[in-house]
DNA sequence: AGCTAGTTTAGAACAGTTCTAAATATCTTG
DNA sequence: CAAGATATTTAGAACTGTTCTAAACTAGCT
């Protein structure tokens, strides 16, 4: 039986895609599985393509690099910055919060209420605010 | 003349240096007075080592970072992760928030009155919390 | 089927950072 | 202050994550 298509905010992915004016390859429609089966996840580019690769999935390094920054532009990922020697992307895009867990590089949402940030000063002249990112450090303790 | 030592927190760099087991080289020394000379900086290691040898500092790149991470141990220094290409130093170690210029990778205090961070949940078990970012990005507008 | 523009890929290149091990500097002790 | 022990500096190699290149391949259109 056909896999029934993939949805995220109500639109399949391909879709999306489309509109993005990709076209729904085989190596993105089998990495838009990968991504958007389970709930949300954080993850890089090698962790992608290891996790791809032991399904039995044909896709090279190159192409999980292109297509999560095509997804992301598209706006069906999110990256986000934590760690100063890899590049997380997040398949939740709405605004949320971040744990990082120093000790083994793990990422995860803060689950429950969101998080207050209040008194942000104005964004200086010139500028826009184009995300405001909190992330919560946590040591083993 | 002879160079007065500076002060960070009340101790002079050099005893904060003793204090972490770190013998006042001429390097370290020379690092330390350009860090702390003119208020909070934000900076790499390669915008380090070039502003030391623009003046006539001779130090090797090794050194420098090598340098700011001791510092950054000993308590004088502050990691920040906002791009995932360079790792930023930051010469302001009280708690404190940034303003990320996306379009030039500048990093910079949010000044004036504190930001709020509410309503933030526990840490999850067998974890403590060691820090608390919050980056606002900046667009050009 | 044939054409065209978009896509994938292996491998080279790149940037920032860390490592290595030999030379040099600092500190301690007599 | 000389000698020895230990810490530091350094050039350059190595490494890691990521991007680039350009040739082979594929999707979509007629
Ligand atoms: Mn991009
Ligand atoms: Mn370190
Ligand atoms: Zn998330
Ligand atoms: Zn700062």
């Amino acid at each position: 039986m056909r896999k029934k298509a993939r949805e995220t905010n109500g639109q399949s992915v391909v879709m999306r895609l489309r509109q993005a004016g990709l076209r729904p390859t085989r190596q993105r429609n089998e990495l838009a599985d990968l991504l958007f089966r389970d709930g949300n996840r954080h993850l890089t580019a090698e962790t992608l393509h290891a996790e791809a690769v032991n399904r039995g999935i044909r896709v090279s390094l190159a192409t999980v690099y292109n297509t999560l920054h095509q997804f992301t532009h598209a706006g069906l990922l999110r990256q986000v910055m934590v760690d100063a020697t890899r590049s997380y992307f997040d398949t939740n895009t709405v605004e949320h919060h971040h744990y990082y867990y120093e000790d083994d590089g793990m990422l995860a949402d803060i689950p429950g209420t969101d998080i207050d940030v209040g008194n942000v000063p104005d964004a200086p002249e010139g500028t826009k605010v184009s995300r405001v990112d909190v992330v919560v450090r946590l040591k083993r303790s």
